[in-house]
DNA sequence: TTCGTCAATATCGTTTGACGATTTTATCGG
DNA sequence: CCGATAAAATCGTCAAACGATATTGACGAA
């Protein structure tokens, strides 16, 4: 039962003395969903890592609440997969090995290839053209800009764009509750220059067929996204991986 | 064994007249997971329904737990669909009506032909083709018995049984957390016998896919019997739906 | 009667404090 | 150095309280 290697302390990770405030939308509505919103967004801009530890006391610190509703949040949080619970153990960021990255893949694409046909189907009006011509093109502007978390942000913007206009309610209510963001983290602070531009890539020929309004395109364009993303997935080395004993 | 020490509800928590303390199995591990265990058992047998209030005295007095705990519970119930919270109004139990329940087969569908076919090709043991063996029994005993809770618990678990042996732990994460079982338990309360012998019909084919090990075919068999769900769907009237008014 | 206004009530969101249970760490002797 | 015990840290749960918001019901006017 070793601590995973998770000795990769982000850059103010020191919660000593230095007890940072934790960044968050002034515009936070409740308490609890303040803490979702610091955490998810945390886990886009590296302040947290996957695997780490999150004490109580310490986040009730930070972001300035009560425990109950710090409580209350991490079972949203725990539901969501975005962390795991461990009885009298805490709280800690999800972690995802490869084989879970892979399980995850599977379960993710077909969720996104109805996602991308509803989508196409749904492309009818300039309006829905232009929300994902906007999306596409932040999205392409951010994965030149270097910039990991407005990368992860505008990917999330951009994969809720396309669901959004498909219409599907449950299809947007699940696909959240797969555990890519996570994934996605885990795979940025790794992958290469080139593994990353293939990724970004991946994501113009999905937004041309929905613009277009070609559902079987959009489908076979997002299953091409997902295999290069196994093909991204089988150069990584073992070693970047939780050992998970 | 703590079933006595949870009863210390003290003398100021007195039951109103008709406040029957809600079942809940013995071997509940934590306050929470009790709260859930309660709820989704009482909607699959019927105590609670489809779009009802749920008040917190209230459950914190039928449960013998206390409000924190409950609300920690209400918050992970949330995240997986099963009741909705709607900021000082409280929780409700989730309710669905024609349009969800047909974007809810869309979005399950795919993932539980997934499901099935990874099932097919991981049963190649005995002990594996025992066990589906055996959830298909159950399924068709409970079906036959007439009784709804037993009916709906039988037909989770063999789900269960065949996302088990799929092997893929995504899946088995975010299966669950679509909203099928209060599709199910609305249903349930509605369809005429014909059509929960249709529908439990479905079953026996995949089952019997997936012990042959036929990965295409169970994924065939699942396809037919969503369609059979969506051919009763259509048949039945539109007042059975909420009137969202 | 019916309708809108306003106070009373009920419920929710959140905080604070407390206690036992369990894990983690630190200490000490071999 | 290693294992056993004591101390500290952390978690799970409960209880009580307060302001904020929603719902309810009484009251008066058209």
């Amino acid at each position: 039962m070793t601590k995973a290697a998770v000795k990769l302390t982000p850059a103010s990770a020191a919660q000593k003395p230095g007890d940072k405030p934790l960044p968050v939308a002034a515009d936070s509505e409740s308490a609890t969903d303040k803490v979702a919103e610091a955490i998810t967004q945390g886990i886009r801009t590296g302040i947290f890592v996957p695997g780490q530890h999150l004490l109580e006391p310490d986040l009730t610190r930070r972001l300035g609440i009560s425990r109950g509703s710090l409580r209350e949040s991490l079972k949203h949080l725990a539901a969501a997969g975005i962390v795991t619970l461990n009885r009298y153990r805490g709280a800690y960021i999800g972690l995802l090995d490869r084989t879970a990255s892979l399980q995850l893949l599977d379960t993710l694409e077909p969720l996104a290839r109805l996602a991308a046909r509803l989508a196409a189907e749904n492309c009818t009006t300039p309006a829905a053209r232009a929300q994902i011509e906007q999306a596409i093109a932040d999205l392409d502007r951010a994965a030149r800009s270097g910039n990991r978390a407005h990368y992860l942000e505008s990917r999330r913007r951009f994969y809720d764009a396309m669901i959004d206009l498909g219409g599907n309610r449950e299809l947007a209510r699940v696909i959240p509750l797969s555990r890519t963001d996570l994934f996605r983290a885990q795979i940025e602070t790794v992958q290469s220059d080139t593994q990353r531009k293939r990724h970004a890539s991946g994501y113009g020929p999905i937004a041309k067929a929905i613009i277009a309004g070609d559902a079987k395109k959009a489908d076979l364009a997002v299953k091409k996204h997902f295999d290069g993303t196994r093909k991204t997935m089988a150069e990584l080395p073992e070693n970047i991986f939780p050992s998970m004993t």
